[in-house]
DNA sequence: CTAGCTGCAAACAATTTGCAACTAG
DNA sequence: CTAGTTGCAAATTGTTTGCAGCTAG
């Protein structure tokens, strides 16, 4: 099964201290998007003291361990979500800005034919659609 | 065939001031996606009077007009290109940083029927590669 | 122990804004 | 004329960093 965040600190050898386990677990306990911010709020609600340039280094260091991914939507802060082992791409709904995240094997293997055509590598990707919800 | 920039501005009601025909001039000539700061240097050359604060307000102007759209790659600052009746979408080289456009009528169906299936109208999207070249 | 972490406040980088003087229409 | 634009410098926003003290392993 899936290792939790603490047990890929240790895999990684990052030293666990209590701000890396809190912000570990709002994470992992996370179903939606947070930014720095929002994530810095969580966090204050269980350790006061924590200080958001930790947050900031943690969130870094977690997302270069492979713990967490970076998100940069349009027009705002970074936002971050944990990396499970299934990837996903997200919609995002203009209005509300709710993130909705789907799967789509087409769509992953029609990107890497275009890059291969193009005399490329994938070693990476981003894809957002933006919508607003339809009536019915 | 497509009008230029200055048509579009008298279009939409924007007045035309020197320097935001300068600065549609300089963004119609261009081939790449210049973020501001080098937009602002090749404006400087023609009219070094031009404040980079003109430039940000421009560039979003023209943006609200649907001249040029804004890319934002990863981590760095924002990039414009203008914006022709042609979309793309890009694939950018990790290793060089060059940009390359390609258009894939296949990925653009499969989005809107994506958006369609999660019950949503496609407003707008993304999708950027990020690869490194193939060894031949 | 000690390499690595933390909090704090100051530093940065990109972008935005208030204001008084100017200019396109 | 006058609403909208500009240049300047100061302000904001998101993020990073230097440093002295603290802590996991």
């Amino acid at each position: 099964m899936s290792e939790n965040i603490e047990q890929k600190c240790l895999a990684k050898g990052v030293k666990l201290t209590d701000q890396r386990k809190i912000i570990a677990k709002i994470m992992s306990e996370s179903n939606d998007h947070p930014d720095v911010d929002e994530l810095y709020n969580r966090v204050s609600k269980v350790d006061s003291k924590i200080s958001i340039a930790t947050v900031y280094r943690t969130v870094k260091l977690f997302e270069e361990c492979g713990i967490l991914t970076k998100h940069e939507f349009k027009g705002g802060k970074a936002r971050y979500e944990e990396l499970n082992e299934g990837h996903h791409d997200h919609l995002i709904d203009l209005k509300s800005g709710e993130i909705i995240e789907f799967v789509d094997e087409e769509i992953e293997n029609l990107q890497e034919k275009i890059a291969d055509k193009l005399g490329y590598r994938l070693v990476d990707h981003k894809l957002e659609l933006y919508g607003v919800k339809k009536k019915p």
